[in-house]
DNA sequence: TAACCTATCTTTAGGAG
DNA sequence: TCTCCTAAAGATAGGTT
């Protein structure tokens, strides 16, 4: 949009600021609100242009010292008691998506088999022993010498990442072992399914 | 950037682009890597502006419609011999993080018995032989087609009445009951611890 | 495959209503 | 709070190496 000569500018524009939390508490609502939909629709343009999967939580903000469940589920309840126009005001907020909670979930559910295959194919190697010397080692070494094997490739490309500027937090969940990622589906799942079930009503395709 | 007056053009730029699925596979893996690390900066500077607490978790691509499971199994092993570097080209890559897991994690309570009832549920779901997770399988399959009905039934209704453009997949938690909030965080705890293990020496602390 | 480059597109800080 | 506005900051499409 081009600014018409004559007008006078309004504003100074976006301004540059350092990462870092916003003491401001109104500042820090509207900044979180902003981008929250600004992550959201990232997120549904990653999908959309790449067909991949991904799902997001947020809780909007940290939580305070003291935080009591059954106070705060009940306040989070529609229809709750108490100043029912403040109770969002400020309130753990929380979001959570994808733009393809199914295929996120079935393709979790799917992973069983992968993983199964994948297991068997590595017990499968180890009992032929690609490497006679390993095969002589204790039974137990050798699980241990291929596990930090495979963890070293792991902080390999960890450290790569980071080094570049990634995050820490980045991981190859395939790389993590195979029994935390049904169980994580598993919940992620739960969840899904608790949204469908009382919000059917309200959502809307995407 | 400031254009120095006489320096030849070496680009056009950034072009608009339509989104919608980028047929080319080249172009595609190109975006997917682009944007995920867009997105996943973006995640961390809403935690850091905020104190959001933000998990993510990304599939890289669609499924494919006939996966052989022990390659793509193999394909995801880091380290995995053979022609590695193009295993993983257009690969199931996976990636989970959140810039504050302990934050999340604290706020939900350690010993919570819904947690503890997850933890047993999915220790037996992991016993389980081949039969029952497909058993599984196909009941959540089930669940998901008569879910997916019950959607576009509503979906009409709510498409008018919700012309504001958010996503259908933003949900309060709050809403969703007290159960499944920290059996998730349950998960992602694990995720997280297992990471730590690991990786304690390596890792970068955001 | 992945890093770098540049010009442009997109997001968003700040302010007003 | 929420929307609208402007303009600068930041993200990134298309190329190159």
């Amino acid at each position: 949009m081009v600014k018409p000569a004559g007008k006078k500018a309004t504003s100074k524009g976006k301004q540059r600021i350092q990462i870092e939390y916003i003491e401001d508490k109104e500042k820090r609502q509207v900044t979180f609100s902003k981008r929250k939909g600004g992550l959201l629709k990232k997120a549904s343009e990653l999908h959309l242009l790449c067909g991949a999967h991904v799902a997001i939580v947020i809780f909007s903000q940290k939580q305070d010292a003291n935080p009591n469940p059954a106070a705060v589920a009940a306040a989070a309840r529609p229809g709750g008691r108490g100043s029912s126009s403040t109770r969002r005001s400020g309130g753990n907020v929380f979001a959570m998506g994808t733009p393809s909670v199914d295929h996120v979930m079935s393709r979790l559910a799917a992973g069983d088999p992968y993983r199964r295959a994948a297991l068997e194919e590595d017990a499968v190697a180890g009992r032929e022993g690609a490497e006679a010397t390993a095969r002589r080692r204790d039974e137990t070494k050798e699980l241990v010498d291929a596990e930090e094997e495979r963890m070293k490739a792991v902080a390999d490309k960890v450290l790569r990442a980071t080094a570049v500027g990634r995050f820490w937090w980045e991981a190859d969940v395939k790389a993590l072992g195979e029994a935390e990622l049904p169980e994580f589906g598993g919940a992620l799942k739960r969840l899904r399914d608790n949204v469908l079930r009382r919000h059917a009503d309200k959502l809307v395709p995407q």
